[in-house]
DNA sequence: AGCAATTAGTTAGCTGGCTAATTATCATTT
DNA sequence: AAATGATAATTAGCCAGCTAACTAATTGCT
């Protein structure tokens, strides 16, 4: 879903390394080859999900949106409380929408109180759509995550968190 | 660069969280949540740097192109070397390449041994906005992975190759 | 020499991200 | 009741990713 910012066998040897490390004395070596690589693995992760979801037509921003809806009691959400949820723009959501509508997952139906208003609503087929990947995805993460002992987990996690809160130093 | 795949907010609370058990058993919720953590974090840490580069007018993609080109000693690739280099498409570069051009940052040279082949030129002026933006991007990497002392960002690193090389699970 | 296969690069058309601007409706205020 | 302001959603137009299909040129084989 975003750019491969490195191949692995693209990493800069020696010789590179000097030549940027002359022009630019103020850059750290091994924290640059880090985040590189952090940036790196959560694409391919990002990437190894969607090809998954690609197995059954959807990509991650079309199944999060089914999800979202899935988790409240009457299956329904607006475009905008979607768009919040997942953390995108509203314009952005009107065509993961669309195209969800176009499959027949999802529904707009109209809002008599405020015509301004659609409610998105996950329709039969959608539900049933989730029910074929869920628990294959759930297995799958189970395994994935399964290379890890849980505390390593946590604290992966945690230092993950810790670069995270120290994001701002791009501002 | 990739959508956000969850609000730290949108965490599922215990109802959504029984809801979701009740209909799929197989899910291990705290492998889920971890999951879905680190799929956000890094692009949290993706969209910092493309807001950073945004500053100097660039984005992540036409940014390692030029930094690529400055790789080699004659400032010089084919557009499908920098496609491979960079991990993306050939379609995906010459659209890279195209904005670059029309920013004067890069040029396209005839190859009269290949006239199919383009060589692709870093301008002076690309090398006088890589000269602006390195330094500044140095520094703040370094403050960013400075929050982790150095062993825990090689113990991170090692955990997240883990993670990565089992991501076949998806397959 | 001539035809087939390969290669370099682009175009077309899809997905999914964004901001800015627009349309339609609702709410408020006077 | 009318004008102003706010809000819901969409459209327009950009960037960046992809596959499939195409053009043009080179290579290789008989």
């Amino acid at each position: 879903m975003w750019l491969i910012m490195l191949q692995l066998k693209d990493l800069p040897d020696s010789k590179i390394l000097k030549k940027f490390a002359k022009r630019y004395p103020e850059a750290d070596v091994s924290s640059v080859i880090q985040f590189l690589h952090i940036l790196r693995i959560g694409s391919d992760l990002s990437d190894a999900l969607d090809k998954f979801l690609g197995k059954y037509g959807l990509l991650q921003g079309r199944w999060w949106v089914m999800i979202l809806l899935m988790r409240e009691d009457d299956l329904i959400l607006t475009s905008t409380a979607l768009a919040e949820k997942a953390g995108v723009s509203k314009p952005t959501m009107t065509g993961l929408i669309d195209g969800l509508v176009r499959d027949g997952l999802v529904a707009r139906l109209e809002d008599n109180s405020d015509r301004r208003r659609y409610s998105i609503k996950l329709t039969s087929l959608g539900q049933k759509k989730l029910d074929e990947i869920m628990p294959d995805y759930y297995l799958r993460v189970r395994n994935l995550m399964g290379v890890l002992p849980s505390e390593r987990r946590e604290e992966l996690l945690l230092q993950l968190m810790q670069l995270k809160e120290n994001s701002s130093v791009f501002d």
